[in-house]
DNA sequence: CTGAAAGCGCTTACAG
DNA sequence: CTGAAAGCGCTTACAG
């Protein structure tokens, strides 16, 4: 090793500013009580011997341990979704585990502010040096949020972007776009003049910000498209309602007998899926969201004719690596980093949902 | 750290077994000279103490250099295709180089089965640790897969799969069932009796089996499916006359004129797209492969309709990390890799081409 | 303000 | 067959 093999050591860059590695460690890390020359001197040599870090060595030799905390929600029967990012956050844990870098996972009640606010208040106590976690509740987030800025804790967004704050990266999808992307799908199939449903399945009345926008979307799409003029019928549909979703499916169908697809906003497609399968309805082009799996299962028997991925367990593993990089290796990391949009049908399917 | 931290480290290992770490290490590693009575003893404690090794400490103190050579087409016009998977080659070999591992990428010209000999005996000469390489040249790839196996060299395929060899792993598409795919999007949007063109374009007369695969694919769903009665015509055209795929794709369109759709199983569609628009024939619904600049160009343009995508980066990128995870790492590696089969529309290209 | 030394957990000759 | 010691490139008290 050494100078020969062309990696230059501390030790290079010491003896040829004609200091002890100790003070070369002070310049390269901003630790003060070096006199100003020297460091100086030390910094044009780190630059002229082209000197980088060897981070193996680094880590080995770090007493610091750092924990990054994650909130997100708890997966439920109306939220399985969530198992998925939290995969991720758990990969991403196995791999910087070596380095000296431990992740405890925190979860809240999705649909419950309190419950999350209840939970960033623990997760202060613990001082992290990095917090990833869901926004999903504004007014809260904004709160936690500026908590952490006080105290100076880097933190990142996962699957929604809060849109403000300090935030050294967000995570998540372009709702709006995958909308538009859903709506090319099936205006491809199609025939003009169609109705087309939207279905707003919520667990409970809350319908989010990115329901929203993919909503918001997918309609521009066919505003802005002239080869297509298409009728929409939106509803939104209350789960915790017992009869629910068919009473008012089969309302609407009734009602419109013209109705060619059913667009549903996110990952409760499967619920729409059962109804059409028991009413025969199997012709009707199904799209909704993401690939938990009972959305799966639909697909495979043809009631389902797309979903939008989001590779969800990507999301959950880079918002880690992403706190990583930036606290443990320095690196820069990116801001905005929205998810592919994948298009999954029942011939591809068999290679993402892994 | 130690024990306290919840990490058992060799010493610790050492200590209870009543030996020295040296000892430790020559069981830990096979390295012999070690009384089979006191192997037994150490083997127990480290199952019992639950020992994983710090990787991070093993590679800084390991003299061993690690080298991997990696064998692909040399990128040109007929072929830009292979700038991708060289592009993840090269990101693996950053993060790998950290751990006494570099990488060395050599070229052949993709067309000539000579010049991919020549390449491996280079290789061979280097004594690599490991070896990636894309085996078009089968009857080559076979003799070449031999003088690796008496050597007890390692070694990855890329893109294509052998379906031979001890390969400790492959990476790339499972062609035919992205044919599959490109089928079903083709399907949902044609009638019933349309007549769909399969124009398989290459540089020389050289249709490899990849090719072939896609297209029975691609066939076979229609088969299948009674949903669509559809008629084929399979033509092949060699670019490197001049007038092509001009002369002939007038002459296919002059004679059949219910042509609704355009196949083309590789990346040579943006040739196609040319014709398409010229002609004024936007309307026919075209699909190809591979998120090459000009494909992507005509997909935004419009005129190419889908592109199937399948990550050829992180085909290169997971071939390194495959050897990488072998030999230094010593993790178990999956050995068939199919790749996802991407859909890439005009609506969500912006998140797939990096 | 600066340097010498110990240590992170492992591997690697070397001595016996 | 086994152990003691040096070393990988860095960080971290400690002494001055």
């Amino acid at each position: 090793m050494g100078i020969e093999n062309g990696k230059i050591r501390i030790k290079d860059v010491a003896k040829k500013a004609g200091v002890s590695t100790g003070t070369v460690d002070r310049v390269l890390h901003n630790r003060g009580e070096v006199k100003e020359e020297t460091r100086k001197k030390v910094i044009d040599i780190i630059r002229e011997m082209g000197y980088t870090p060897n981070l193996i060595a680094k880590s080995l030799a770090s007493k610091k341990l750092y924990r990054f905390a994650v909130i997100i929600p708890d997966a439920n029967n109306y939220t399985p979704y969530w198992e998925k990012p939290l995969q991720g956050v758990l990969k991403a844990a196995e791999e910087i585990k070596d380095f000296n870098s431990i992740v405890d996972v925190h979860k809240f009640k999705g649909s419950d502010e309190n419950s999350f606010r209840k939970v960033y208040a623990e997760v202060l106590k613990c001082n992290p040096d990095g917090v990833v976690f869901n926004p999903k509740h504004k007014k809260a987030s904004l709160d936690f949020v500026k908590l952490m800025d006080e105290e100076r804790i880097p933190y990142v967004y996962l699957d929604v972007d809060l849109a403000s704050g300090n935030n050294i990266a967000f995570f998540g999808q372009n709702a709006r776009q995958s909308g538009q992307a859903a709506a090319r799908l099936i205006s491809n199939i199609i025939p003009n003049g169609s109705e087309i449903l939207i279905a707003k399945l919520a667990g409970k009345k809350l319908v989010s910000h990115h329901i929203t926008l993919r909503e918001k979307g997918f309609i521009d799409f066919f505003k802005n498209s002239n080869n297509c003029d298409c009728k929409f019928k939106s509803i939104d549909i209350d789960l915790s309602i017992n009869t629910e979703p068919s009473l008012s499916l089969k309302k609407i169908f009734g009602e419109h007998h013209n109705i060619k697809a059913v667009f549903v906003p996110n990952s409760r497609v499967y619920r729409v899926a059962a109804f059409l399968k028991e009413n025969n309805l199997q012709r009707t082009i199904c799209l909704g969201y993401d690939l938990i799996q009972p959305n799966v299962e639909y697909l495979n028997l043809g009631v389902i004719d797309f979903l939008i991925g989001q590779k969800p367990e990507d999301q959950g593993f880079n918002s880690i690596m992403a706190l990583f990089n930036h606290l443990v290796l320095q690196k820069k990391v990116n801001k905005l980093n929205y998810s592919q949009i994948d298009i999954i049908i029942k011939e591809n399917i068999a290679y993402y949902n892994l």
